[in-house]
DNA sequence: AGAGGTTAGTTGCAATTTGCAACCAACTCG
DNA sequence: CGAGTTGGTTGCAAATTGCAACTAACCTCT
């Protein structure tokens, strides 16, 4: 047995004879868990949405732009949406689900400004106040921030 | 001019006449962006330390285990500490810095758990009073949760 | 003392993935 | 018609990863 971790997932996902990933942790980066997802989802929250424009931002080459496009398209993540009908041309949106992703891209972008100050912090901010936001581990019954520390798996206590 | 986005950077960081990194995010990702630095992080949160119980744990090969922990440590996430002096053995464990990713994983889990049910959830629970936990991003000017479409940078209004 | 086991790696090589540069198709504009 | 833009594709070289075997240092058992 022993399942392992399953990171080696790359194009095509879980040919069935792969054990399956152990845990979400794993199964949210076989979706955004390479070198480039990552900075794409943080280009199209930017703003960003069409091909040429990802690919100026970035600097990723047109065939890695391409297959990751279409793998975040396929996971759910983006929608590619018609933007212009005569030239055919589309522009790459956020699902639902891909705005769900913030989180995590703000949680890394918190850790770098508190632990890498490689460069004048991006600050966001609340769009109604206009005060920075953060993000944070909450328990919503004790209505409190939780310390990392004070995290525990639900089983084997 | 253009600077791009600058993930291309795997062993050694930032040679000089590359154009630094545009912002944390791309900064983090290049300390755990990899295929397997998250996994290796999971495996110290959930508990494990030594390079034995993480190689075997994840799946992943030894030399890959080495240069991650390597990493890792040189980039201030985990601390080597010798757990037995005689045959000079060493677990790895998180610095503060480290821990301070517990937000990071928390919000891929939670993703992963909200949009692919690829396995039963992990709950993860606060220890204080066995309640679930939860991570999002607020606004602390507010005191409310601000959602993804709320999130604006302070700059370009 | 010697055989065998455990831990923590290292080494070499093959298989994947990435990066680069050139090229292409569809269409617009002048 | 010729040049330019957008959104790609193709081929090949370079870098990264995966695998399996091997090593070093040290214990434990007989």
């Amino acid at each position: 047995m022993t399942a392992a971790a399953t990171p080696p997932a790359s194009s095509e996902r879980a040919t069935s004879t792969e054990k399956a990933d152990a845990d979400s942790i794993s199964a949210t980066l076989g979706v955004i868990g390479d070198r480039w997802s990552f900075l794409v989802l943080r280009g199209v929250f930017r703003g960003l949405a069409r091909f040429s424009d990802l690919r100026d931002d970035l600097g990723i080459a047109s065939n890695l732009l391409t297959s990751r496009l279409k793998a975040l398209v396929d996971n759910g993540v983006l929608e590619k949406v018609e933007y212009c009908e005569r030239p055919k041309r589309y522009e790459y949106v956020l699902t639902p689900a891909g705005r769900d992703l913030s989180g995590v891209l703000v949680s890394l972008m918190q850790w770098g400004d508190q632990h890498l100050n490689e460069s004048r912090p991006v600050v966001l901010v609340h769009s109604e106040c206009n005060h920075p936001i953060e993000n944070v581990t909450i328990c919503s019954h004790c209505n409190m921030e939780v310390p990392a520390t004070a995290i525990r798996r639900m089983d084997e206590g």
